[in-house]
DNA sequence: TTGTACGCGTTATCAA
DNA sequence: TTGATAACGCGTACAA
């Protein structure tokens, strides 16, 4: 009933626990007729490494750490939702387990993934949320804990040495301005966070970029930002509409469901009149009222964070290096129909 | 710059590594003196036990896996982010670590925790999302895989032997009825889902309860149930406010969404009438838009699940039996004022 | 109270 | 091609 062992396995067979492990690790350095035969026991016996003592002999434990923020909205607890389980599922496919840890905040975060990495719990660590001047990537690697991050390193994006992967939120909110204008809308307005939010500016900087170039004047007036959450989507769009504004990109879709609000609200005291409305994240609730929504291809970010990661700590593994050209990947624009009234 | 081992700690001190462990697990055999000059040592040098080392030698991993589930809708979603992240905590204050891993079904999920657990990666598991006629409870106990699942036996609640915690939705949905009961309302409504789903039954029963109770006639007839989402409560709302239904009680934030919508339809094309909707899981979106919900304690059934599971894993540990009393975790009643208007 | 010796299961090196 | 030996870092029974 005791599970067996290399040890075991081997007296069984009556060879040596060395061929045992061969059979497994190097094949090819065992005779055929004996390979199969230790092959056939070892299925048999159902037998699995002891990947305790795999870790102690390898001195490296192949589990990557990361920590799990307290679920503060259900926006972002959905895309940490699905990056999480791609990241899970990258790391599984690589032969790595993946750990979750909590923190206070991001020194303690640090402090955890060192006491975790120091203890042969962890290999590495993923970061997530990264932000103009965090200390993470070069404290981390200060302590020599190779790490993978989920968001740029803002503002010194050209020297960062570390691995990291981003979704380039200017290139949807670009997309999905263009998309409006494409329509015939000209004034297209934009609801964001307040400056300094990196990603916010961010996602604010691909609707300048398209208003500009489409050679619009006055478009500056057309945007307001405030603490992400429907209530800044509401006020905002209710300004935003008194300026005779057509369309709107939004920078999440906590407002965008906010300025749908205020337009039903209008709609209704008033004439009829829909206008689309674009969101960010596209989440559920974006697909359940059927509002288009600029989608972040989390799957693929975790997909790529996880094998440059795995690469990083075992070259000889199947984790492939980022190439630079995929650290920024473009969002998917997911338009529904009730998002494209005719104009006017 | 090597990291520090016990026989290097032992070595550099002139004592034995005997002395080192002992100042460690058993300080109360080592002499004061020696004791604090190790301790001292211990402390400076910044040593770790190696958890690979320890878990070859205890034979366990001190780490918990679960399955995660791809992110689906955004409210269970939102559910699953926070009971993970408390599950994560507790674990961590009992000294354990939680490990995630994905599988395709729960035919799958089982394979997986069965191959971790024979690989010694992980001691047990933790298992969400129970259901009638689950196999994996037994399928574990068969593979001697001590697990603790999210969810009741549904269907067996009385001979289950393992461990589990719920949440008791049918007292959520009966207090809330209740509470709506004591507004002066009667004709109080249900949307639930279909007929089958046991916690969605069992959120229906806590309505059926607290209108018999009451002793009001033909509460029977306004309830509605479809798939989950905004449309079934839409639809759902419009066909009970024809009943003359003045309240709502929800199985989900969704469904209420939905219902808060058909109201808003309802109000601006004829009269004003404004009416109580209560939603279930009391996610971000309720709170944004002060719609009364139910709260699931997850942080709590999390804390008590790992709690008994570690106390199960090791009796010695930390960890604290579950109570009977423990299992059934009541929700509460999260009221916004908008929900309380004025009868009529 | 301290030290010695062994074993946990695996892999790498080297000799046969 | 195969097998013996050592080592990874720790915990504990036992002897001193």
């Amino acid at each position: 009933m005791t599970r067996p062992t290399l040890v075991s396995l081997a007296n069984e067979l009556g060879v040596s626990r060395q061929t045992v492990s061969n059979v497994i690790n190097a094949p090819h350095l065992v005779r055929p007729e004996t390979r199969e035969r230790v092959q056939k026991a070892i299925t048999e016996s159902g037998y699995r490494p002891n990947v305790a003592a795999q870790a102690l002999r390898n001195q490296r434990s192949r589990t990557i750490g990361m920590r799990i923020l307290p679920a503060s909205d259900g926006i972002n607890g959905a895309i940490m939702d699905r990056f999480l389980h791609h990241l899970v599922a990258e790391c599984q496919e690589l032969g790595y387990n993946l750990m979750l840890f909590t923190a206070t905040d991001e020194r303690d975060e640090v402090a955890q993934a060192r006491e975790l990495f120091e203890r042969g719990s962890i290999d590495g660590a993923v970061l997530t949320g990264t932000h103009a001047d965090d200390r993470r990537p070069a404290e981390l690697a200060e302590l020599g804990i190779p790490c993978a991050a989920f968001g740029r390193p803002w503002g010194k994006v050209e020297q960062a040495d570390h691995i990291w992967v981003d979704v380039d939120g200017r290139a949807g909110t670009r997309a999905a301005t263009r998309h409006l204008l494409s329509l015939g809308h000209t004034r297209i307005g934009f609801i964001g966070w307040p400056r300094g939010s990196e990603s916010g500016d961010d996602r604010r900087a691909g609707w300048s970029e398209a208003m500009t170039e489409a050679g619009i004047e006055g478009w500056e007036q057309w945007q307001a930002d405030g603490e992400d959450g429907t209530p800044t989507g509401l006020v905002s769009m209710q300004r935003l509409e008194e300026l005779g504004v057509e369309g709107v990109v939004c920078a999440s879709d906590s407002l965008a469901l906010g300025a749908r609000e205020a337009i039903r609200r209008r709609c209704t005291e008033s004439h009829f009149g829909e206008l689309p409305v674009i969101g960010f994240d596209n989440t559920p609730v974006a697909a359940a009222i059927t509002m288009s929504s600029i989608a972040q291809p989390v799957e693929r970010c975790a997909q790529l964070l996880a094998s440059a990661l795995v690469h990083d700590l075992d070259p000889k593994s199947r984790g492939r290096a980022l190439q630079p050209d995929e650290r920024l990947v473009v969002p998917v624009l997911a338009p529904r129909s009730i998002e494209l009234p005719p104009v006017r």
